[in-house]
DNA sequence: ATGAAAGCGCTAACAA
DNA sequence: TTGTTAGCGCTTTCAT
């Protein structure tokens, strides 16, 4: 099929009788014209389908409409949930997002940067698949740039994450209500970001209520079979516990495993929490898992709100974190 | 910070003294122009850092250089690596990627259609979740679809599909070759068009070797707990089985758990095979599976292709299905 | 209340 | 080989 040329206002204005730039005011609202005018040239756009090229309206205005969404590292489990939100609030603004994987790798964030700002986007979100921190985007030319998930090491940029220290103290309080003290931390390395941030928090937060933890914090891979091997250690050495705080629904669904298959029984014997209410893992894991949700859309959109208001010149530097919930599920209370 | 004025072609024109017309050429080799003013103009373009404006580009030539990809569900695990795949050699090719998430719901997907016409995409990849056939996008003005990972019912539109009848041959063929012949098949909804496909091509490609079904194909949920629960059905009715062809990897990771439980050895009493290759699962599962890879990224990429060559005008017209792989791992061969 | 015309940044046809 | 000019579709002064 021949491509049909689009109608332009130019076609609009021919067949509503005036002019252009009496179409163009009729369209826009602009200027004053006779309600009879308006409606005429109205009826003319509908009965042609027009829609205004953006290409002519952006080399006039000066904006593109568009925002740029970088992830840093390949699009993942955690960046979707990001995106739709994302795409959530943008798209009910007018504005389209233009999607750019950088791979982690620096090269191609460079050149996806260059390819944005010669697009001219008139802003930028840029996400990661872990949380923690990043280095700022090189020079953005001025274009708003909004961190989320992961946020600038800059101060001055404006970054959304994930309250994880109080996603931590979700787990401990639900736990603590249902009356355990004898809790355990089984969670990622050492060295991540997320699991010492969420395992501090814990820490501090059962000690504020006189809990102290069996044993300090298990750091291990994020895995099942690491959930697994750490329900070993903990029964080698004899520790006895009534709850396991775990720092992924991954290691949770090993712990529950590795319980099962020793005849304890969650949540009576021990109760479990993940976290990041991944619903395979979570639902999947017998019994399902309690679980802390990071509102992943929920940040997107946030993330989204303050882009759109630096593009309105209002920018909110610093970063904002953007609260958890808790998930019940049976792995802490009993069906 | 205020947003400076990105350098227009003027300016290079200006810095290397010469006309807005020639600074065109050089930097677009077109015309015949002396060499160094052709190096005069590129220098100074690199010392303004001189990007073209794409609106006004666009204006001329009359496309936009910018590909919408609308998700028919909401994007999940199956249409990521297709972004990613399509991002990849679309963004190789100086196309950028508007992503829609229309979520299901035929409104939103009008709604973003009419918002990527309006906004003059160069074509059109419409994606969805699951594999199948949906009706074919409505009028799109000329501009080229391709369908992926799941077909339009119009023959004269472009589809990328998995080869999921491959696929289940590869699993079939596979069980064939490490000498299994009591098989049984556990998968999803009889109604779901991939479970139906998989277990059809399965029969015939078996009956082919000579080699029947220990019993009709056993048809449930996509999840683990079917796959458990499968495996109760199958001992309930004292079928023996050296092999299961699954589904899902979920449906599989279950039988595989539900076997260990009743002590039952994968691979050695009973090898296993899941589909899609979804490593959160088939990496967990004890064993992990042996699974049937949909190369979603290579069917991505392909699409992207196609649509590319249709705005070049050859459109490929028909449903190209992609071939899938066979990932072996420790449920069909012993590590 | 409406029309004419200039200009956004760029490319391409035409002149010189 | 280079410069001049028109025009892509639209908005917006400025005349009328």
């Amino acid at each position: 099929m021949q491509r049909p040329r689009t109608a332009t206002i130019r076609d609009v204005a021919a067949l509503a009788g005036v002019s252009v730039g009496t179409a163009s005011k009729a369209l826009n609202g602009r200027g004053s014209l006779r309600a009879d005018t308006i409606a005429r040239v109205r009826q003319a756009a509908d009965q042609l389908d027009f829609q205004p090229n953006p290409a002519a309206r952006s080399l006039h205005a000066g904006r593109t409409y568009t925002v740029g969404m970088i992830t840093t590292d390949t699009i993942g489990r955690f960046s979707i949930p990001l995106l739709i939100g994302a795409e959530d609030t943008l798209g009910a603004g007018e504005m389209s997002v233009l999607l750019c994987d950088a791979r982690d790798d620096p090269i191609r964030e460079q050149h996806h940067l260059r390819t944005l700002l010669g697009r001219r986007v008139d802003g930028i979100i840029v996400t990661g698949r872990r949380a923690g921190t990043r280095r700022p985007l090189a020079s953005t030319a001025g274009v708003p740039v909004v961190y989320a998930f992961l946020a600038s090491t800059s101060p001055d940029d404006c970054s959304v994450i994930s309250d994880e220290p109080g996603g931590a103290r979700l787990a401990a309080d639900h736990l603590l209500t249902v009356g355990r003290r004898r809790i355990a931390v089984i969670t990622g390395p050492e060295h991540h970001h997320s699991a010492r941030v969420r395992a501090v928090a814990t820490i501090a937060h059962l000690a504020a209520a006189g809990v102290e933890l069996v044993t300090p914090p298990l750091h291990g891979e994020w895995s099942e079979a690491w959930g697994r091997q750490a329900v070993g250690l903990l029964s080698a050495q004899q520790i006895s516990f009534d709850a396991v705080i775990c720092g992924s629904d991954q290691i949770a669904r090993g712990v529950a495993d590795a319980l099962r298959e020793t005849g304890r029984h969650v949540p009576q014997d021990v109760a479990l929490t993940g976290f990041d209410n991944w619903d395979v893992i979570a639902l999947a894991s017998r019994p399902p898992l309690t679980s802390i949700d990071m509102d992943l859309e929920g940040l997107g959109r946030a993330a989204a709100s303050l882009l759109l208001k630096a593009i309105e010149g209002n920018p909110a530097p610093g970063t904002h974190p953007h609260p958890a919930k808790l998930v019940i599920r049976d792995s802490t209370v009993p069906a």
